[in-house]
DNA sequence: ACAGAGCGCGACAAAACGCCGCAGCGGATG
DNA sequence: CATCCGCTGCGGCGTTTTGTCGCGCTCTGT
């Protein structure tokens, strides 16, 4: 199953970069989509009666969850999937409670997107527990990689919030590629 | 707000142990508890007509998230949080679309426990994301402490599972307990 | 009583890390 | 245009952390 062609997306992101991406690698697959950089633009699309929705959570007007509810509201048929820099099991409970129907950690590519979409689609799975403990350097890459992309790529920024040095980011980053 | 006096809690959990010091600690609080230690068991219990009702997700008869649906069918106001060893999004995402009111990773004790139920309760927060990015040192104890639970506490095995020999995990949690 | 599995810990070599400095490279700023 | 500023990539070096052995101890079960 996956998003049929006919769909409209809304993209809501302050990140133009990263929105900008994103917006054509959808395009590029045929749908049609909008773009807004904070909350109240978002609301502004809504008389274009987009199908689906990804919103970011981390914005200065606004997080995307308080986006949830109204855009319910006017268009109860929209499939929401909420985006977010790290992802927390506290506001992955608040998005779902909402009414999004997924939620995604960065970096996301266009198909991810679009596969959230999709598992918001069918029947719940309601299994899966896979459980394999994830190794510890899995762990250590994935974080690494959803800050350094909340921090737009700067390896210096990303470093200090990660806490250890710069020079061992950069080392870190060198090593282990092969394993993306 | 918290849990009523009067709720009548199931616990569904394989590990005896786990379960049993849950168990004793919300009695402690004036509670009525059940317990369960298999799916089929805890469908046993609906006719104690239960209020709230806490689901580990890993046990061998069979996921948590499978009871969710047939439990609220039979008790419709049945307040569900689940429990797992480590959070996952993805499985976040399916247990609260399923009907649960919140999701905790182990180790949770009882006010962890009825803090779920609470927060269930009261209407979403749907703000304040807390956006500063955790420390890799941070994620990397948080890991360690729900692989090292699921283990129930044996070094030898988390170590293998988190892919750092035995002696590397001994140090590790000898020079951190103090942020325990 | 004995085998098996874990734990705690010492020792030493190998690997990773913190830290400095330097050169190159765009983007502002005057 | 010259200049400053922040970021990157990289080499080197001393320090810290890991990996890998091995030993003795305790606990559990048949």
């Amino acid at each position: 199953m996956s998003v049929r062609l006919d769909a409209r997306i809304l993209l809501v992101d302050d990140d133009d970069r990263l929105r900008g991406r994103l917006a054509v690698a959808l395009e590029d697959r045929g749908y049609r989509v909008f773009q807004a950089n904070c909350v109240t633009a978002a609301m502004a699309v809504v008389p274009d009666a987009p199908t689906h929705a990804v919103l970011d959570l981390k914005m200065p007007g606004g997080s995307g969850l308080t986006l949830i509810e109204p855009l319910l509201v006017a268009l109860p048929e929209l499939r929401i999937v909420v985006l977010t820099g790290y992802g927390s099991i506290a506001t992955t409970v608040d998005a779902i409670r909402l009414g999004a129907v997924n939620y995604l950690s960065k970096p996301a590519d266009a198909d991810m997107v679009l596969a959230a979409f999709v598992r918001g689609d069918d029947a719940p799975l309601a299994e899966a527990p896979e459980y394999d403990p994830p190794s510890l350097a899995r762990t250590e890459w994935e974080h690494i990689q959803r800050v350094l992309d909340d921090c737009g790529g700067n390896i210096t920024k990303a470093a200090q919030k990660l806490g250890l040095h710069r020079r061992t980011l950069q080392r870190k980053l060198q090593i282990w590629p092969p394993n993306r």
